[in-house]
DNA sequence: ATTTGCATGTAATCTGTTACATGATTCA
DNA sequence: TGAATCATGTAACAGATTACATGCAAAT
C-alpha cells in the first residue's frame, strides 16, 4: 500500500523538508497513528526521488556539512491528492500485545493479572497526562480548511483513545476484585 | 519479540489443535486484537516443534488424508507462562491510515472529507453490532479463573474501542460541519 | 460434475526494527 | 574536551502479506 510514501509526500506537500526534519514529525504530531524510523525514511526518499515524487536541494551550511532538502513535484502532489481520497475499507484491528496477555489471563494467579492491570493503568495515565499538555496549543478549534484542523482532529482522537483504553482498564480490574 | 509463538503456546495451552484450527481462531476469537494468517502459522508450528515447545500426532482419518494434532510440551508451558506474566511497556501507538488521511485531511475538498467520515462511520457501526452479537454468547460475565473471562476482557475492550472510535468520527463530522 | 470447505505447505515480496557506521555542529 | 544534537546513510534481520501450489472430503 506503500503508506509511508504518502505519509512522506503529505509532510513534503505542507512544507520543505530534509529527511532528519521528517523524522522529527513521524515523532512529533504524526506520533499517536504513524511512525517510521529514520532508516526507513532515507531509503523511501531516495525512492521516491528516483520516481519523480520529490527532488531536493543540497544545503551546504558550514563546511563540508550537506542537508537536503527534500520539496514535494507536481507528479508527487497529484498522487497524493489520489491518495488522500481513496474511501478504503478498515483494515486488520491493530495487533494488541497487552489484550493477548489478558485474553490468555486466566493462567496467572490473580495477584499478577491486578499488577500488570495497574502498572498498565499508570502508563496509560502517564500517557494521556501528555496528549493533554499537547492539547493546550490550540487556544481554539483551528479553521477546518487549516494544517492545524487535522492535527487537532487526531490529538483530539488519540484523547479519546487514551479515555477509552483507560476506562477499560478499571473496568477490568473491577471484574478481577469481584 | 515472538509474539506470534506465544499466541499459538497460549492457544495450544487451551486445547490439542491443528494448524488449521488455529488459523480459525486467529480469525474468531483473537481477531479484535492478534492476526495471524495459515502462510504464517504453519513455518511458526514447524519452528515450534523444533525447538520442543510443541508436539504433533498425526490423526489420519480416511485415507490419505494427513492432520497434525499439536499440543504443548513442559517447556513450551513454561516459557508461555513466563512471557504471560511479563510487565511490558506500552508500544508504539499503531498506525492508522484513516487517522493519517484525517490529519492530511485540510487538502481535500470539504464535501470529499464529509463522504470518507460518514462511510467510515457506516463500516464501524456495522462492526460494532457483529461486535456486540458475539457478546450475546455470554449470559453473564463468567468465572475469573476460566478461559471464557480473557474472551470475556478482550470482546468488552473490543466494543469499547469501536463505541469510542464512532463518537470520534460523529465529533469530526460535527466539527465539519461548523 | 462442480463448488465449497478442510488441510497443508512454500516463495516472493513488502514493511519495519535494530544494529552498524560515519561525521559535523553546538553547547556546557 | 566531551556530550548532546544534527545529519545521513547501509546491512541484517524479523514480521507479515500475497501469491503460488496441491489434494481430499463433503455437499449440492
Amino acid at each position: 500500500m506503500r503508506t509511508l510514501k504518502y505519509a512522506i509526500l503529505g509532510l513534503l506537500n505542507m512544507k520543505d523538508m530534509s529527511g532528519y526534519d521528517l523524522s522529527e514529525e513521524f515523532g512529533f504530531s504524526l506520533n499517536e497513528f504513524w511512525h517510521a524510523s529514520h532508516s526507513q525514511i532515507y531509503p523511501e526518499l531516495k525512492k521516491l526521488t528516483a520516481e519523480g515524487m520529490i527532488e531536493y536541494e543540497e544545503d551546504s551550511k558550514g563546511e563540508g556539512l550537506v542537508k537536503k532538502i527534500y520539496h514535494i513535484t507536481d507528479l508527487g502532489r497529484k498522487d497524493f491528492i489520489n491518495w488522500l481520497s481513496k474511501d478504503e475499507e478498515i483494515g486488520e484491528t491493530p495487533k494488541d500485545v497487552f489484550r493477548l496477555r489478558m485474553f490468555f489471563s486466566s493462567r496467572l494467579p490473580g495477584e499478577r493479572r491486578l499488577e500488570l492491570l495497574k502498572n498498565h493503568l499508570m502508563r496509560h495515565e502517564l500517557r494521556i497526562s501528555h496528549l493533554k499538555n499537547n492539547m493546550t496549543k490550540f487556544s481554539k478549534v483551528p479553521q477546518k480548511d487549516s494544517d492545524e484542523f487535522g492535527d487537532y482532529l487526531v490529538l483530539m482522537g488519540a484523547i479519546m483513545r487514551e479515555e477509552m483504553t483507560i476506562e477499560w482498564i478499571k473496568k477490568c480490574i473491577e471484574l478481577c476484585n469481584r
